[in-house]
DNA sequence: GCTTGACCTTCCAGTGACAGGAAGGTGCAG
DNA sequence: CTGCACCTTCCTGTCACTGGAAGGTCAAGC
């Protein structure tokens, strides 16, 4: 099996897998006299655990984690577990993220009338001017003051 | 004021906003004769709009498109609104995917006793193995087959 | 034998939004 | 004048790939 065959079985595309093989995560291919990568059918389940693994947000590197602990004999299912449950929680983590996000913006947007008036609220709140009658607490700061916490990450 | 005090009151670093600059996000800083950047009470609120924006989740591309509109005297709000409604969209597409990863992981941990036996439930599905007795559709495919849609994106 | 087109190879660059660090210049207090 | 904190630019690294260039290989059809 040629290199976009393995591909189309596993749901990858050949520069992935040629990409895993780069970094280590599955061994490199036996090659043809002229140097084609060929596979076998382990290969395939190799890479659909790969292809599952990442598709539950696990990073490359966790994948090789559960490689590692896959083809350990001695792992108990309590490590694998335990991964998973990490893996949980960052989702987790992310979720709130997301949901702060998602309702300090729908705060923002109840304010704006949004129609062809210039007028807006939300880039208003955004410059940090909290219009006079609407909300009373603070003076020009904390309003979303939350971006130190709020930092990057990946889904 | 120099850089670090800018970015003490923004609560970004000075090589965030040297890297602002550097892509055009806002306009080169006015030097001293030694070449430091310097910056006034303006700079502070242009900075903290931005680091507002950005924790929102919006990406510079869209805190630049935020600041042409903050700045276009003739913008109408519902421009601004729909920018928000955006990214509340991108938000929730955002949540929904990582809530299905969350879904099938817990699934995959609930086969999983999680002791000290090596046998583990979630690495033999990872890997395409369906115990017998436990789910009876599919033969080795579809378990977590949702790959192709879940491919990665930005928190 | 020759061409065509689909495959394969390697290598390099780019993505987004910065962070880290090196090498060297500046400003000011003691 | 000696620290030390700050500033500058430039280069590299992150993560998980993707795109593309330049060139080799394979099988089919003429």
């Amino acid at each position: 099996m040629n290199i976009s065959q393995l591909a189309r079985k596993t749901g990858l595309t050949a520069k992935t897998i040629r990409y895993y093989e780069s970094i280590g995560l599955i061994p490199a291919a036996v090659r043809t006299e002229a140097g084609y990568r060929t596979y076998g059918d382990r290969d395939i389940t190799v890479l659909q655990f790969i292809a599952r693994s990442r598709s539950l947000g696990f990073s490359v590197e966790d994948v090789g984690h559960l490689l590692t602990l896959w083809q350990d004999r001695s792992r108990t299912s309590a490590e694998v577990k335990a991964l998973a449950a990490q893996q949980v929680a960052e989702i987790d983590r992310k979720v709130a993220e997301l949901t702060m996000m998602r309702q300090a913006l729908t705060d923002l947007m109840q304010h704006c009338h949004g129609d062809d008036r210039p007028d807006c609220p939300i880039l208003d709140r955004l410059a940090g001017e909290i219009r006079a009658g609407q909300e009373a607490d603070d003076a020009g700061e904390g309003c979303c003051e939350h971006h130190s916490s709020f930092r990057e990450s990946r889904v």
